[in-house]
DNA sequence: AACAGACGCAACCGCCGAACA
DNA sequence: TTGTTCGGCGGTTGCGTCTGT
């Protein structure tokens, strides 16, 4: 059973493109399009080239929406954040750079970025710095952990947008922009410039905003770790979101979304009654701001959110110069790790990137910056 | 000028999940 | 349900170019 054989698996060239296989391979993609199958197009272009060649040849060279030539800075600013959130998610990181390829993003940051970080001193794989951790590794381990975490759910929804704008795609090539404007739905959002809708599904506005209100202050819920998570989380005081009866499944169901939203608002609210909560907080001699653990336990009592008692609780990174707030990272002056301890005996978790803030502030204001780009709630 | 090593990038390889029969 | 193929992805390689000695 299964499919029909594939290729007969005759001599087919290997190596470097020469211009003659371009054109072909332009001529034809042109006036057949490649949708379909990259198995048969060889063959009908007059190729000796696997279909597998074909369209890496195609999406990484011969495309024309294609921008080659040097990486701009915010280019490079953006490889390196959406790399802090996804890792080597290249196909992932590619979807915030449309015109650059993925195997161009990869090369990029293989020559290029993963050397310049590792000479700041960063580690390339973690965006850590490489300072001794043994003295805030339970922080650190927390706060990567959230990180993880919070990238799991960005990939997760990256992943999902792309898949939608695809088959957004697919739609408007069967229907004019004309008609297919009527089938927008609340989240979908028309480009001006292009006709192009983009798809955006109120669920995955309703995550963003859920994503936004909760990893800022939370850790994320044992519930919702990717199964393909590496990290660990020993603790059994992990908010437990899934009590909350937050489900991609509400689409479509409005009571679900406005319970959503309506939780959502509320930790939100929390959060800043926890950061103006000026007798829980205190300053270190770097001028970053502490807040005690036990201030948010007895917030999230006072405030009676369902689904959060004070065992639950975890608190994590709460970053972003853009809110004015900063999460409980001690401040250092210098880089050399020694004194950059942790200070949890006193309750307060200390994460050791106070030297790097910026750069972790500009990865979540990356998320955040999004967020209100897209989100009704940020 | 010649050589070696570093660098940059196109292309290939191998794996995985989805689709298919 | 199962075996096979295909498309897509990330890791790696190979080779041409650049740079320093």
């Amino acid at each position: 059973m299964g499919r029909s054989p594939c290729c007969e698996k005759v001599a087919l060239k290997k190596g470097p493109w020469t211009p003659e296989e371009d054109q072909k391979l332009l001529a034809y993609i042109e006036q057949h399009g490649h949708i379909g199958s990259w198995r048969a197009l060889p063959a009908k272009a007059g190729l000796q080239r696997c279909g597998k060649s074909c369209r890496l040849r195609w999406i990484n060279y011969l495309r024309p929406d294609i921008k080659r030539g040097k990486f701009s800075l915010q280019e490079e600013q953006t490889i390196i954040q959406l790399h802090a959130l996804l890792g080597n998610r290249w196909s992932a990181i590619t979807t915030h750079l449309p015109k650059r390829t993925d195997n161009e993003i990869k090369n990029y940051w293989n020559t290029h970025l993963k050397k310049r970080l590792t000479k700041m001193g960063i580690d390339p794989v973690t965006h850590k710095p490489k300072t001794n951790a043994l003295g805030s590794a339970i922080g650190q381990t927390r706060d990567a952990a959230n990180l993880s975490h919070m990238a799991q759910w960005e990939s997760t929804r990256i992943e999902a947008e792309a898949r939608l704008v695809r088959e957004s795609k697919v739609l408007l090539v069967t229907n004019p922009p004309s008609q297919y404007h009527h089938q927008l739905s609340g989240g979908q959002i028309p480009n001006k410039a292009t006709g192009f809708v983009a798809s955006r599904p109120q669920c995955l506005e309703v995550l963003k905003a859920w994503q936004g209100a909760v990893s800022g202050m939370f850790g994320i819920a044992r519930d919702l770790e990717s199964p393909t998570s590496t990290l660990n989380f020993p603790e059994n005081n992990m908010l437990a979101i899934s009590n909350l009866g937050f489900n991609e499944n509400f689409v479509g169901n409005n009571s679900l979304q406005a319970s959503c939203f309506e939780k959502s608002n509320q930790i939100q609210g929390l959060k800043e009654k926890i950061i103006l909560d000026d007798h829980e907080m205190t300053t270190d001699q770097g001028g970053a701001i502490w807040f005690q653990e036990s201030s948010f336990r007895t917030s999230a009592h006072e405030n009676n959110i369902e689904g959060l008692s004070e065992d639950d609780v975890m608190l994590v990174c709460e970053s972003g110069d853009g809110g004015g707030h900063h999460h409980q990272q001690q401040s250092s002056s210098s880089m050399d790790g020694e004194d950059q301890n942790s200070d949890i005996n006193n309750g307060a978790y200390n994460v050791n990137f106070e030297d790097n803030k910026n750069y972790w502030n500009s990865i979540l204001n990356l998320l955040v910056n999004a967020s209100a780009t897209w989100s009704p709630v940020f």
